[in-house]
DNA sequence: GATTATAATTTGTATATACAAGTTATGCAA
DNA sequence: TTGCATAACTTGTATATACAAATTATAATC
């Protein structure tokens, strides 16, 4: 509603969503998208180079904008996006355990890693995910109670992100991901259905606000068997 | 030489990496830097923006352009000592070992991954990489013939990218990625210093060209606890 | 029919202007 | 000093123009 370009990304994204384009075709040009829209050119081609970054279109020059073939990797953990709304994209029946939602004094090694002073305090939360009767993901949060006041059970059963941006009005901005394989812990033995696996995959994120400010410190820790990560990834220029 | 945001962009990052800024810190304004670098603000725009994306700025309306702190994001965690000596030994004790280089009529499986007709040839090579005395890595890459003539051991031997853009002039453009975890397989076993392990992390790259042809299907099968991803994102708009 | 040259089309870059929206600094008044 | 309104500054959006570079369509030529 806000910004035209974003509009037009969204309008196009739905667009090729619907299957209103094959992998191969090319969208109208970008003097006749702006004929369309009744905008500008340069309006146009900031929504284009949206489509362009996040793998729905490549445009090629003197050719046009090409449509690519997304349903492949339909599956989107790369991003930000979160538990619940992969498990919804994925249709599968899921349930959140919440096993633990504590306010503590942050501990040295969180605040290292959020560069946040030891004396301010850190929500923990621990929870696992059920998908298809299996739990089979063990999400360990760490919150600034400065950015976050307030947490409760039924918040952490549904969805942190939904509630940190929609209620609290807050924008999460960007994220660093790293991800490595490591060998179960007592925890993980406790709270997943392991299957007799020795190894989890475990995801760490650090999570900033639009002020740089880290105001989030996340584990995940996924049998393997049950993991994927997709990505799609531009060559950056030199 | 050519773009000048791209330009500004390379000369921006190189500030940075040197420690001219620490991390909080704002660059000039886009005003004042379309003085200094003698352009317009827009071309600036994008040079800042292309920073934005790579993570190496965060914009705040109103306040400028904020440095982010992209060392801690290459070392994220305390255990990640390992991954230094990683890059350490990457510089000095890295060997590759090319294990097969054929060119055989494109199975149907590969085929069906790079989207080609099976009658067109395509290139097999399996080398295995070799990091401070252990074979860790084992790469199977998959390259049409059509776009890569000949290659020849030499060339695998040192770097395919290399040959592909520097040699060929092609310009790889984005690629799509996929990580999971799977189990040993008896090439696995041959070709690598397993140490016991029972399962590998794969990652399966599909490459794109800037015209949006596929010409390479990799994967490359790394020993689990040698095995680090690392990802910057920015969350997309809605 | 095939080849070549030309024109038209399409995206890329650079520049310029105007205003909106958010942050910070300033200065005035209580 | 404190508080508040104001001004100054900074990034975001939208629009416009001109030309460059790459592809495609068209027409001319052999």
């Amino acid at each position: 509603m806000k910004n035209k370009y974003v509009e037009i990304y969204n309008k196009i994204v739905k667009d090729i969503q619907k299957g209103e384009y094959s992998s191969g075709d090319t969208l109208l040009s970008e003097h006749e998208l702006s004929r369309h829209f009744q905008t500008s050119r340069e309006t146009i081609r900031k929504a284009l180079n949206l489509l362009s970054q996040n793998g729905y279109i490549q445009k090629v020059r003197g050719k046009g904008s090409v449509v690519l073939d997304r349903d492949k990797f339909e599956f989107p953990v790369s991003g930000l996006t979160s538990f619940k709304e992969l498990s919804e994209r994925l249709g599968k029946s899921f349930r959140t355990h919440v096993h633990e939602l504590t306010l503590n004094k942050g501990s040295s090694q969180v605040c290292t890693q959020l560069n946040c002073d030891p004396a301010s305090h850190v929500w923990k939360v621990v929870r696992s995910r059920e998908i298809g009767g299996e739990r089979i993901i063990l999400d360990k949060d760490y919150i600034l109670q400065d950015t976050v006041p307030d947490l409760t059970k039924e918040i952490a059963k549904n969805s942190l992100y939904e509630y940190i941006e929609n209620e609290l009005g807050l924008e999460i901005s960007f994220a660093k991901k790293e991800i490595v394989v490591e060998t179960v812990t007592e925890e993980d033995q406790e709270f997943l259905d392991l299957k007799g696996h020795q190894q989890v995959v475990v995801i760490r994120s650090y999570v900033y606000l639009a002020d740089t400010t880290a105001f989030q410190f996340t584990e995940s820790r996924h049998r393997p068997d049950k993991f994927q990560f997709v990505d799609f990834a531009r060559r950056t220029k030199v």
